[in-house]
DNA sequence: TTACCTGCAAAGAGTTTGCAGGTAG
DNA sequence: CTACCTGCAAACTCTTTGCAGGTAA
């Protein structure tokens, strides 16, 4: 089976039908070798760039969405659209309770040492944030 | 000094006019014993609910972002206006390079054992996700 | 007086939605 | 045929900006 064909049969598995946008779309995410992170402006440029099939705005969202909620792809981080503040300006932690919403704070004396064990070449480590994601 | 001289005196120094929006927003934010979380909606809420001054939704957020300049408050998070998608599902970190805007995975192998030493009653993890900001 | 600040309204950026026409099965 | 999908444009939400009038020092 090639990639064509499989994505056909993920798609239709997962009941969203094989249009040609969503298999452009797939094409771009998924026939390759590293993890690719984008925003849709991202993939709109890489869809204008790498296919002459002319997909709407409205439809990448939409595609996006659906393969989010198959589980296709994951949102980063979190899924607001606002800005939060802290009034606590030290290095910390968060919960972040996802049935309410609400932002805790988590103490670095509250977190056991963290170890980075993988470098980037000329890069140094300004600061690690720990979010842990909470449920009922 | 009371709070009020206090919160004068906080602006003064750092150059900032003490205008009576300014002392409100101080009010709110720094009269408290606990971390204040907020977002730009609900820093005006309060406000139209703890004064009687009517602030604009402009001069709140120039005052935000003049205290987030001089470090009396923080935000959370990428800075981002974005939402950003990862086509790696698993759970997994994250290296954010700020020179560049750009996001590298950290496998969880690549991360030591993180030990959360708060709990919070009712709510069980769901995930642990660490961002490692990087600087040249 | 002068530089800074406020608040209105308009503009911007990212995202979502309604709907008419198109397409897969 | 029928349910689903696409794409346009309009609407929406959050944030920023231009500018005229107001205020602190």
């Amino acid at each position: 089976m090639n990639n064509l064909d499989s994505f056909i049969e993920k798609l239709r598995s997962s009941g969203l039908r094989p249009t040609k946008q969503r298999i452009e779309i797939c094409k771009i995410l998924f026939d390759r070798k590293t993890t690719f992170h984008f925003s849709i402006e991202d993939l709109n440029k890489v869809l204008r760039e790498k296919t002459k099939l002319k997909i709407s705005l409205a439809t990448i969202y939409n595609t996006i969405h659906a393969f989010k909620d198959k589980n296709y792809i994951k949102e980063i981080f979190l899924k607001t659209n606002k800005t939060y503040f802290d009034t606590n300006i030290t290095n910390h932690h968060h919960f972040f309770d996802e049935s309410t919403n609400e932002l805790i704070d988590l103490k670095n004396s509250e977190v056991g040492k963290i170890h980075i064990k993988k470098k980037i070449p000329g890069k140094k480590i300004k600061s690690i944030e720990v979010l842990v994601k909470l449920e009922d």
